[in-house]
DNA sequence: AGCACGCCGACT
DNA sequence: GTCGGCGTGCTC
């Protein structure tokens, strides 16, 4: 990754965590979680120690917050000046283990190179407050020998079970007895039943040595390599880079044995919550017991659970979403990153970072190694991995020999499907010959809904959104249009509401729905589905979607992205890509690199196991780069081409951004301020530049008018540095105004 | 982040 | 005349 000048300068802990100062009261330095700059001084409490990292409950304004005592500042660096008279005291300290002086240096570096207080950082960390308590002693109940007055036959049935002497929950025991709770009630009132404290749920042993899968020889190097380089223990970034169905998980997951057998612990990230299930009935049948889980949709009970033992330890294996990274490992000794190259580890709002940045990062501080799986890297880790800065790992074969689909390029203008219709002849021929195979085709769009533009054959009228530039994108089922930017949505009105006409609404171009209705009427006995996050909510759902697909009960599949990522379906032999331009279009800086990811993983969903799978995309540009590297296979010639127009033009990697987006609800407002801050810049030589300021490409969202300054800077320049001078010496922006700094920009929307 | 203060538009 | 919208600034 880069460097962080000015992080370097930054503070150190304090190793001996005393408070600094004399004679003066004892002040303890307090990191908030909330925006505040820097951390605040509070009185320190008599008798308590309060040593970095101490979880502690302060007052702030009206409220008391949770918050994390910090390091006092180094000599040299800005004091935190407070009048004596305003100091409050620290309210509450918490018995929990303080967070580790490699998680505060965690938080104070995201801080520094996201541009963010480090107080939003420590906001994404504190995630269970209930965690910092102790566990909530559960009481069950517990045979006396003391006898009832009378029996009966209900109390006879929860006395032979409460016999064997253990503590029951009295749910489990009245269920268990076939009773209701007010016998069991009944029995405890009595002194037949006395309470008594349940044995503590203690975290599932995983078992290195549960299972050992047969690793092929290239697995097994592989695995070598790495077990060698947890064993070592330092930091070390892998790049584990192996085609679709070669068996990186697998490869990993000797890595993460390695790491069990030396008592660390172990993170994993993936890039959607929608993979948690088969991942984690793949680790069970490798490790004997499944992984802490941990993402936005956990319960909050589970949360505490999985917080509190990965702050004391306990908790050896997380796998989750991308703020899996901010909690507070004791001992973190691995960190894997799946699918890395993956567009979704990116978080776009709040403190805006990249979970696989921050992964390796992460991996830094806590001195560990840190292992990037794809079957796609990203042309960051590609180059990174060329040039040695990290190591470089290869799986060039499928699983068991097995090869990569056929892939065929359907040139759209010189075979275009029928009028009216999006699949051309080729693809309904090779889907009619899969199902009448028995077998699962896939359709792939990656577009929800069932039309993304809809205008009136009348008058041209076309359905916008109120408050964003953007179409209304029509979803018949649900018979609304609705916005993907911000979530707005109308009934679709039987009549034109500019000229009044009626049955004169148009659909126009294709979502996943409209495909499925195709499919329909042409394949009318296949059994079909639509996998799209809007038509499946939460995880359940879209785990039911996949195991009908897996159990066969399925026969056609039209599915957006969702469908793309980390599934093995073993009946699916034919995947079609209705539309392979999708993001082509714009002038986007990772267009090609996108489109090259999404593609291979989509159509790699073909054929993993005994049958051989094809897949066809559908091109108005055949002679694309992207699509002759798809149908060729020629994976080595695609990265080079795009590595080397990357750097013949000083694009990422070969060069930092970061984008600055002003947004305001006054368009000219907005547009002024962002003008004047492109004045305000700083001299810089040649080595920085500033673009713009230019309407972002949806100019507006929610109301907002969205402006957007890039600057590109030489790797070697201070980026930092200079962002910092440049936005504290520019004129404060006025009224709704809002200034917000995109570090290493993914998306350019 | 909250939360209060303070300044301008619509109305119980 | 008030109610309440949001813009602004502060919290040790």
């Amino acid at each position: 990754m880069r460097d962080s000048e000015s992080a370097k300068s930054r503070k150190q802990s304090n190793p001996d965590g005393a408070a600094h100062g004399g004679s003066a009261p004892e002040t303890v330095s307090v990191l908030l979680p909330v925006a505040a700059g820097s951390p605040f001084s509070y009185r320190a409490p008599e008798g308590t120690p309060c040593p970095p990292g101490t979880w502690v409950k302060v007052p702030l304004g009206p409220r008391e917050v949770i918050a994390t005592v910090w390091d006092a500042p180094q000599k040299g660096e800005a004091e935190d000046k407070v009048a004596p008279e305003k100091l409050r005291p620290v309210a509450e300290v918490f018995p929990a283990a303080p967070l580790p002086e490699k998680a505060r240096r965690f938080i104070d570096w995201v801080a520094d190179y996201t541009l963010s207080d480090p107080g939003a950082v420590l906001r994404m960390v504190i995630r269970s407050p209930e965690a910092l308590l102790p566990p909530k002693q559960h009481l069950g109940l517990r045979i006396t020998g003391i006898e009832p007055d009378r029996m009966t036959a209900a109390r006879t049935r929860v006395l032979q079970l409460a016999r064997n002497g253990l503590v029951w929950p009295k749910a489990t025991l009245a269920t268990e007895a076939g009773v209701t709770a007010s016998v069991v009630s009944g029995l405890e009132k009595l002194g037949t039943l006395t309470k008594a404290p349940l044995p503590s749920q203690k975290p599932l042993p995983l078992n290195p040595d549960y299972d050992h899968t047969k690793l092929t020889e290239a697995q097994g190097y592989a695995a070598a390599d790495l077990r060698k380089s947890v064993a070592d223990g330092a930091f070390a970034v892998t790049l584990l880079d192996g085609v679709t169905g070669s068996g990186k998980t697998e490869v990993y997951f000797e890595a993460i044995a390695e790491a069990l057998r030396k008592n660390r612990q172990i993170l994993v990230l993936i890039p959607e919550i929608a993979l948690t299930a088969q991942f984690l009935d793949r680790f069970e049948s490798r490790f004997g017991n499944r992984p802490a889980l941990w993402h936005s949709d956990v319960a909050a009970k589970q949360r505490e659970t999985v917080w509190r033992g990965v702050l004391n330890g306990g908790t050896r294996v997380v796998v989750g979403a991308r703020s899996a990274l901010f909690l507070p490992f004791a001992d973190l000794g691995l960190i894997v990153v799946d699918e890395e190259h993956d567009p979704a580890f990116k978080q776009e709002d709040g403190v805006i970072y990249h979970g696989r940045d921050m992964a390796v990062l992460r991996g830094r501080i806590e001195d560990c190694p840190v292992i990037l799986a794809s079957a796609t890297p990203s042309i960051e880790s590609q180059v990174n991995a060329e040039s040695g800065k990290y190591r470089h790992l290869t799986l060039p074969d499928r699983f068991a020999g097995r090869a990569l689909p056929d892939i065929t390029v359907i040139d759209l203008r010189a075979y275009p499907p029928e009028k009216g219709n999006w699949l051309a002849p080729q693809l309904v021929t090779a889907v009619k010959e899969t199902l009448e195979a028995g077998d699962q085709a896939l359709l792939f769009l990656n577009r929800r809904g069932y039309a993304p533009l809809t205008l009136c054959r009348t008058c041209g009228h076309r359905f916008a959104c109120p408050q964003c530039t953007a179409w209304l994108t029509e979803h018949r089922f649900r018979e609304k249009l609705t916005c993907h930017h911000c979530g707005f949505e109308m009934r679709t009105p039987k009549q034109c509401p500019s000229c009044g006409a009626e049955e004169s609404l148009v659909a126009c171009g294709p979502g996943v729905e409209r495909i499925a209705e195709e499919a329909h009427t042409l394949f009318p006995d296949a059994r079909l589905s639509i996998l799209s996050s809007d038509l499946l909510h939460g995880v359940h759902a879209i785990r039911e979607g996949f195991a009908a697909i897996e159990e066969h009960r399925v026969d056609l599949i039209v599915g957006t992205q969702l469908i793309a990522k980390g599934h093995n379906f073993p009946q699916l032999t034919l995947v079609g890509v209705v539309d392979g331009d999708m993001g082509l279009g714009f002038g986007d800086l990772r267009a090609s690199e996108r489109t090259f990811q999404l593609l291979s993983q989509v159509t790699g969903r073909a054929g993993r196991h005994a049958k051989p799978g094809r897949a066809f995309i559908q091109t108005h540009m055949p002679d694309h780069p992207v699509m002759m590297a798809l149908a060729s296979g020629d994976r080595t010639a695609f990265y080079g081409r795009e590595t080397n127009a990357r750097k013949a033009t000083g694009w990422p990697p070969f060069a930092r951004l970061a984008a600055v987006i002003v947004t305001g609800k006054d368009q000219r407002a907005t547009e002024a301020d962002a003008r004047a801050l492109a004045r305000a810049a700083p001299p810089h030589g040649n080595a920085i530049s500033v673009l713009g300021p230019a309407p972002a490409p949806i100019a507006v969202i929610r109301g907002r008018h969205r402006y957007r300054l890039l600057v590109k800077a030489a790797r070697s320049a201070p980026l930092h540095t200079w962002l910092r001078t440049w936005l504290q010496a520019a004129p404060r922006p006025q009224g709704s105004i809002r200034r917000t700094v995109d570090i290493d920009p993914q998306s350019f929307l």
